[in-house]
DNA sequence: TAAAAAGTCAAGGTAATCCTAATAATTATA
DNA sequence: TATAATTATTAGGATTACCTTGACTTTTTA
């Protein structure tokens, strides 16, 4: 199997269970477009080779190894993620892609010289946290916008799905980026769409989208 | 066929056709290290994809279309070459294969981004010309340091070899590195080997060696 | 417990290479 | 100018690493 699919598996295995876990077939299947064959073979393969722990009928999850190589990857995207941003000058919303084909082209070498370049940056242009080089895991505190209740303020620490460009492109609109501050003001009580003011301005947003973002409570 | 395989083709082609035009399939087959019959169906393929020019038994060329794309290519592996060398800090004995593995990563977006970044630089660690964004041939002038004559100062353009880490350890520890300064001192009348001096230093260097290096002579 | 959903297996397909062996064309040599 | 040597092509087949559909099995749900 070629090196970028299995990668390509680790990744969505990785991230799928952190919200899943163990991580179903009909999960990876869906998120990566395929049919659940070929995630069922796929998986088998995975298994055979030591990355995965898969339990027929039971779901997958990441062996130690696997997810050293998750984590791995994970590293490398984010760092070459930032580097694109600080460094190239392109917008947080397009970077995802360009770092998806980068990260499957970088070593080990590579990948520490970058970090050290940049001076070991904490979190990738999202506000997802980068692995270090010991690659532990990142422990993600917070919870998601849509959790918030009526009055908390918050800071936005980083949004779930960074390869939408249309959805960040919405939040740049909103001024929601990362490190911005906002309270909320008023919570629709059937389909919880929230006003939230942010540097001044009060916005309107819904709570799907809402539960992409996820904040940090300001005690004050 | 993949990207990334056409892309290797394209580039042993390129390189070669510098040197001997047409390029013989058994060029390319011993640059690559694969049998003549592999080439010859490959040469097939890439001529019905109209990237090279193809007469059975006459070698092959580039077409525009695939000089283009060869002038692309080199352009990003230089360039992430320079970036490896001058912002992370790796050797330019070992820039070669790192720079391979991101230029097949790369497009035209990040490429120039990247050139911007480094405010367009010339030429690589090696000191070959790194082709602009309009894709203009750079023209190579100068000579090998084998065809200098005795009594000749030179400075060091480029070395011809870039992927062979031993040979540039080696130019290293004669301080033999592009803009380097030497004059010939002696000229072997058989095997050609040179005697030469570098920052005040007789150095010895065999004329195999010495036709893998571009020197501009100095006239003073 | 039957229907629905989820997952697996079997069989086969595809793309893009690569190879060896046989054959053909070209070039060099006697 | 034969013929030998070299160079190149074609034929036929193997490989790798997926992917799919359709039949079947297991699990979940109502």
């Amino acid at each position: 199997m070629s090196q970028r699919t299995t990668e390509e598996y680790l990744e969505t295995i990785g991230a799928l269970e952190e919200r899943e876990s163990p991580v179903s077939t009909s999960s990876i299947a869906q998120n990566m477009g395929l049919s659940l064959a070929s995630v069922s073979e796929m998986l088998r393969r995975l298994s055979e080779k030591g990355l995965v722990e898969h339990t027929p009928y039971g779901g997958a999850n990441l062996t130690d190894e696997g997810q050293q190589r998750f984590l791995k990857l994970t590293r490398r995207h984010r760092l070459w993620e930032v580097f694109l941003n600080r460094y190239l000058g392109i917008g947080w919303e397009d970077v995802y892609n360009h770092a998806c084909s980068l990260e499957h082209a970088t070593n080990d070498l590579v990948a520490d010289k970058l970090d050290e370049f940049m001076n070991h940056p904490d979190a990738c242009p999202h506000g997802s946290p980068i692995p270090k080089k010991d690659l532990n895991s990142p422990v993600s505190t917070g919870i998601t916008l849509a959790n918030l209740e009526i009055g908390q303020s918050a800071s936005v620490l980083n949004v779930i799905i960074e390869h939408n460009s249309d959805f960040l492109r919405y939040l740049t609109s909103l001024e929601l980026t990362p490190g911005a501050r906002l309270k909320v003001l008023e919570k629709a009580p059937y389909d919880g769409t929230l006003t939230i003011e942010v540097n001044n301005t009060p916005r309107a947003i819904g709570r799907e989208a809402a539960s992409l973002i996820m904040v940090k409570p300001l005690t004050n």
